[in-house]
Formats: structure tokens, sequence, C-alpha cells
DNA sequence: TGTACATCAGTGAACGCGCGTTCACTGATGTAC
DNA sequence: TGTACATCAGTGAACGCGCGTTCACTGATGTAC
């Protein structure tokens, strides 16, 4: 073979990672073949030898995104007490380093109001992301609590709508204060569920 | 003259109105100079005689639909004592019947992840809608509340962000779970504060 | 009172551009005989 | 060992379509003289 035996799983590999970015940076209308290509150093023609249509990136896009999320997340709350790595992912995760940089951040707040309209694939790979990142929270959450899983889509929606709205408003001050005020409620309401 | 005087600024509104349902319910990217004009009743040549161009379009749909949305909201919650107003607003924003419309929804909860990219007036225009509602919140919170515009706004991501994670989930009665444990938790922040 | 011209909302063809997708082709390597 | 053919990731031109934008034109009415 002219290339070596793992050539093109690397290539699909740089492909779904520039992806990754360009979707939570851009949303997924925001993501264009041929630009996608360029990044992983190709030209757009070869990208129907990896994908049957741009969708299918996409659904790859966005479980990458998720997965990355997922892993650094998991690295950062690794080995703590439920309500310790709670806290500790609030405190990730309402950041102004996670408002300043949509590119790696979470797809749920950099997505959330798109996503709905997309075509069912794309819908299905993000409800995954969302539901696998709700199960984090639910196990961090006190075994006595009742409805775990909507208490914990709930903590999910608080704090991706609240980095989602902080990209919003543009004075950067203003901004850090919904932050911290964010962080601050979602505690309270943890010391209350507790 | 051959239309009435006000014909002009009728059509106009017309065509702002079919844009602002168009905003809501496919993003900025999803509103169509020809099908908002063709929704209106005309044919996409004369759009320009009342927008320079596309863009203007999107803010005056975007500031159309905060106005509908404020005006909406508004008459639900008039005459109330403010602890009442707010409990109120809460039951209607966070609910099934909000995430199954987002055409006649908040914008803040159909376009918060998109919006941040789009061009600078566009922007300006929803900060502007965000603080308005934000404001209004604001008012009813307790007065001696510390930092009633941050807690406003946070009050504010947490319902869009419940509505747009809702949105997300394909099981109804799943997502209407959400939405139940969501409104408690917002009342139950709301009681601390006081 | 009549004629020529101005006004202006709206029409519809056309243009340009971006972008997803297709397809004939390339060129290096593996395989059959 | 050599020759012909198969394989396959990638190339780059071309196609088709949607969409924002432009522009010459229409036709009804108002105005100047």
């Amino acid at each position: 073979m002219r290339y070596s035996e793992t050539h093109k799983e690397e290539t699909r590999k740089k492909v779904v990672k520039a992806a990754a970015k360009a979707v939570r940076a851009k949303g997924p209308e925001g993501v264009g073949v041929a630009e996608i290509m360029a990044e992983a150093g190709l030209t757009h023609g070869g990208f129907y030898a990896h994908f049957p249509n741009k969708e299918a990136l996409v659904v790859a896009a966005i479980e990458e995104a998720f997965g990355q999320s997922s892993r650094r997340f998991g690295k950062m709350t690794d080995g703590l007490v439920p309500a310790e790595a709670l806290a500790r992912f609030v405190d990730l995760y309402v950041t102004p380093e996670h408002r300043a940089h949509p590119e790696r951040g979470c797809p749920v707040a950099g997505l959330s109001s798109e996503l709905p309209r997309q075509g069912l694939p794309v819908r299905e790979a993000y409800e995954r992301g969302v539901r696998s990142l709700v199960g984090r929270i639910a196990n961090w959450l006190p075994e006595g609590t009742r409805d775990r899983d909507s208490l914990a889509a709930s903590i999910v929606a608080e704090m991706a709508g609240t980095v989602a709205l902080s990209r919003a408003i543009s004075d950067d001050e203003e901004a850090d204060r919904l932050l911290a005020a964010a962080r601050a409620g979602i505690k309270a309401r943890m010391g209350i569920v507790q």
C-alpha cells in the first residue's frame, strides 16, 4: 500500500478533530467541507472517501466534541468524592475561561439553541452527548435524591444556559458577575438538595 | 399616491413579523429574504425598498421578537406583586408549551448559542433584548438583594437554558420532568434570596 | 382643464458567490501468473 | 523475475443549487404649468 495501514484512520481522526473544533466555534452550518479538509492538509474531493456526506461529519464532530469535553472534565474531577467533584465541575464549567473559548468548550453551551433544528442523526448524536453529561452529574448527586436525572439535567441546563448567555454580554466584568452569581446559585441549590 | 399613506409602514411591519417568527424558529441563517417577502405577499425584489440588507431585517426581527415576548409576559404578570409576578413568569416560561413552540417563544431560549456568532448589529440588538428581560426580572427581586442584575441574569440563563435543553430531549415525559425540576429549583432559589 | 413629468412601492430576470457533491484521473504499491 | 492488472487515498475541475443583491421596468397617482 502507498500509505501505512493506519494512515486512513489517522486522516479521518484529523478531519473529525478539525470538525469538532469548527462545530463548537461556528455551529453545524459553520462546518465547511473544504475548510475542514484544508485544515487536515487535504483537498475537498477526498472527503467522500471518509464520509457519505456532510451530515455524517457533523455527527462524528459532535461525538468527538462531547468525548473531548467528557475526558477533560473527567480528568479534572477524577478521584474526588461526589460532592467535591460536583463543586469542582461547576467551578470549571461556569467560568470566564469557558465563556471565552467556545471552540474548546462544552457542546451544550455552544450549540443548545440551534441543535434541535438539525436533522435526526445530528440530534441523536447530540442527545447521546447530553445524556452522557447528565449521567455524570447524576452520579455525583446524593443517592437518596428524588429524580436524580431530572435534577442533573436541570443543573446542566443552568450551567450551559449561563455560559451561553454570558457570551451574549459584551462587557467582560458584567459577564463575570453573572458567572459568579450562577456558581453561587448552583452551589446553594446543591446544598439544599443534600 | 398609488398606496395609502401608511401602506409602506404596514408592509414593513408584516415583513418584520414574518421575520421575527422565522428567526425564532430557524435562527438568523434560517431567515430567507425571498421566503419572508413571500409570506408578506410580496416578491423578493421589493425587499430593498425597506431594508438596506438582510442583516438589518434580522436586527428588526430580533427587536420585534423580544418586544412580542415582553408584551406577552408583561400582560400575564401585570398587577401582581413582585414575588407573585416572578413565580408566575417562571410558571409560564419553563413549560412544555414554551418547549413546543420556539416560533413564538423567547428569543433567548431559541437563539442563545448562535447569536454570539452574529455580526455586531445583530449582537447588539440581542443584547438590548436580553438586558430588557433581565431588567424586568431584576425589578421583581427584593430590594435589598445584592447584585440584583447579576442574579436576574442568572435566573434568565437558567430558564432559557432549561427550555433550550428540553428541546434537545426527544422524550416528552422526560423533558417535562426536566422542566418541572427546573421550576422547583428556580423557586427554591427565589426562597433563598428573599 | 389638459398634458408632461416626477414619484415610488413593487416586479421579476439576472448576477455572483459559496458550498455540497460528483467524477475522471493520478500515482504509489500490492498481487496474480 | 518480470509484466499486467487491481487497489485505493487523494486531486482538482466541474456541476447544481440556494440565496443575497442589483437593476431596468411597471403602473398608479400626484404635481407643475
